[in-house]
RNA sequence: GGCGGGGUGGCAGAGUGGUCAUGCAGCGGCCUGCAAAGCCGUCCACGCCGGUUCGAUUCCGACCCCCGCCUCCA
């Protein structure tokens, strides 16, 4: 049985989708006008992780993972670079797959952009005005007026009369209440022909937050399962999703609601605004993508992750553990029979919202086993696969480049191998050991077994 | 200020009313020509103060500290 903490109750509860035997998950993705971070990195291995395990346990899964293809951030960005906004956002729409492909993130089943659903959000603008719950402002706007919808912060447990003693912003003279947000942006001089579409209101472009209102009914319904993002879009995002599609449809919006915790650097959040961001690309300059899978997983989801170079070491050294243990043995991917006493341990820590510190602690067991010769090589390997680890093959994941470079070829190495154990067998131990240093000085690793000496990069 | 989440051993990170997290790092040993890997052993914990209890890191209360949201942000 999956329980889940929903943000929405602040509790865990038992998984029960609404619709028996499917699932419904929709997660808000990046705005695509930068290379995506280590906090992006977050979002996209949890809800893999998330929907793999929901397959895992026998659901159909709808996954939809949007993009926001149109922002002011990215209007502002695209007229900085001076290229029009379609080619910013694709470019950057590529580099974000080529990253999610690198942390064996699954694709969604569908993945859609906001500037394909413009009419779908206009139709809900207008449900809303129909029902009076926007208005279109004096200075052009349509806002949602947040009193007239009575749910309003039953996500992020505020109330807007303590949200406005909190106010720290210029009150919009436009805004009935300082709260209400924009559903409709009417189009500014200046700003591109490409960031306006025509509207009952006039032209414009619509607000963030009905963007995933809009995908999200258009491609799960008006009510479904799972809703998933960063804590920091608990508000006002989804609160506001919840007023918008809560208010046109009148019908509950999602029953489940799922944020990941922070990413943090020096014990701060990690964040474009902060600028205190590490990309995923430079990490991979110096780590191997699945190292920042392990490192992402080895927390659970919903805890603060601290990133720094010592950890993302740290959590290397323990997946080379994991990956040494299924060293040479030829393990293949087999059925799970989940009535298995090391696979219950596994589903029960992955039923418990999802505990994959828990669920990795017996990966760690079964490594045990396997070292001490037992034949859990195969069930090591199919219950990885479960959370996208060890995946790779052994050798190639030992001898890749990535981190310290050092120039040597296989070929090289190999040659030097062939002369120290040369040197070995002819007891010339001195000439061995400065074979090795030399090696060691590459930074290569050598292991001399029972079935010959095998290297690794350190 | 309001709301929310936390403080666990050198580091990271789960969890639990009373026997073990787990990994990395350290130390001693086995193994090895020497290493590496593995194995065995070992050291180092639950912010502070009270309360409940036979017994609390775990429950309750106060306090201190940290983080997040309240403004675009995963």
């Amino acid at each position: 049985m999956l329980k889940l903490y929903n943000t929405l109750t602040r509790k865990k509860e038992e998984f029960v989708p609404i619709v028996p035997g499917k699932v419904r998950m929709y997660v808000c993705g990046m705005t695509v006008y930068d290379y995506c971070h280590l906090g992006h990195a977050r979002v996209l291995v949890v809800f893999d992780l998330a929907q793999r395990w929901l397959k895992v346990s026998s659901f159909d899964v709808t996954y939809v993972r949007n993009v926001t293809d149109i922002e002011d951030n990215i209007i502002k960005r695209a007229q900085e670079n001076g290229e029009t906004i379609r080619d910013l956002t694709e470019r950057f729409i590529r580099f974000m797959n080529e990253d999610a492909a690198a942390l064996g993130v699954e694709p969604p089943q569908h993945e859609p952009r906001a500037t394909q659903y413009v009419e779908e959000m206009q139709a809900i603008i207008e449900a809303l005005e129909a029902k009076g719950l926007a208005y279109h402002a004096a200075d052009g706007d349509v806002n949602f007026a947040v009193r007239k919808f009575p749910g309003y912060g039953k996500l992020s447990g505020k109330s807007l009369d303590e949200l406005r003693a909190g106010e720290r912003v210029a009150v919009d003279q436009a805004k009935q209440d300082p709260l209400d947000f924009v559903l409709w942006k009417k189009a500014k001089p200046g700003e591109p022909d490409e960031a306006k579409w025509p509207s009952k209101w006039g032209l414009g472009r619509p607000g963030w937050h009905i963007e995933c209102s809009a995908m999200s009914c258009k491609l799960l319904g008006e009510h479904f399962d799972i809703h998933g993002g960063g804590a920091d879009l608990q508000f006002p995002h989804h609160e506001n999703e919840i007023a918008q599609s809560e208010g046109a449809t009148g019908k509950p919006f999602v029953n489940y609601w799922m944020h990941n915790g922070f990413v943090r650097v020096d014990n701060e959040k990690m964040s474009k605004s902060l600028g205190n961001f590490f990309t995923i690309r430079e990490i991979l300059k110096q780590f191997e993508a699945e190292v920042i899978r392990f490192f992402i997983l080895r927390g659970h989801y919903r805890s603060p992750l601290n990133y720094s170079d010592v950890q993302l070491q740290d959590a290397k050294n323990s997946l080379d553990r994991l990956y040494r243990a299924l060293r040479g043995k030829q393990a293949t991917l087999i059925p799970i029979d989940w009535s298995g006493a090391d696979a219950a341990v596994f589903k029960a820590a992955m039923d418990d919202d999802f505990n994959t510190p828990e669920a990795i602690a017996l990966l760690f067991k079964l490594s045990d086993e396997v070292f001490a010769g037992g034949d859990k090589a195969d069930l090591l390997l199919s219950l990885a696969n479960v959370l996208g680890l060890l995946q790779r093959d052994n050798e190639s994941y030992f001898r890749s480049s990535n981190g310290s470079g050092d120039g040597l070829t296989a070929e090289a190495i190999e040659t030097l191998i062939a002369a120290r154990n040369a040197a070995r067998k002819a007891k010339d131990f001195g000439e061995a050991d400065r074979i090795r240093k030399q090696l060691s000085d590459a930074n290569i690793v050598l292991e001399d077994g029972a079935s010959g000496t095998i290297w690794r990069r350190g």
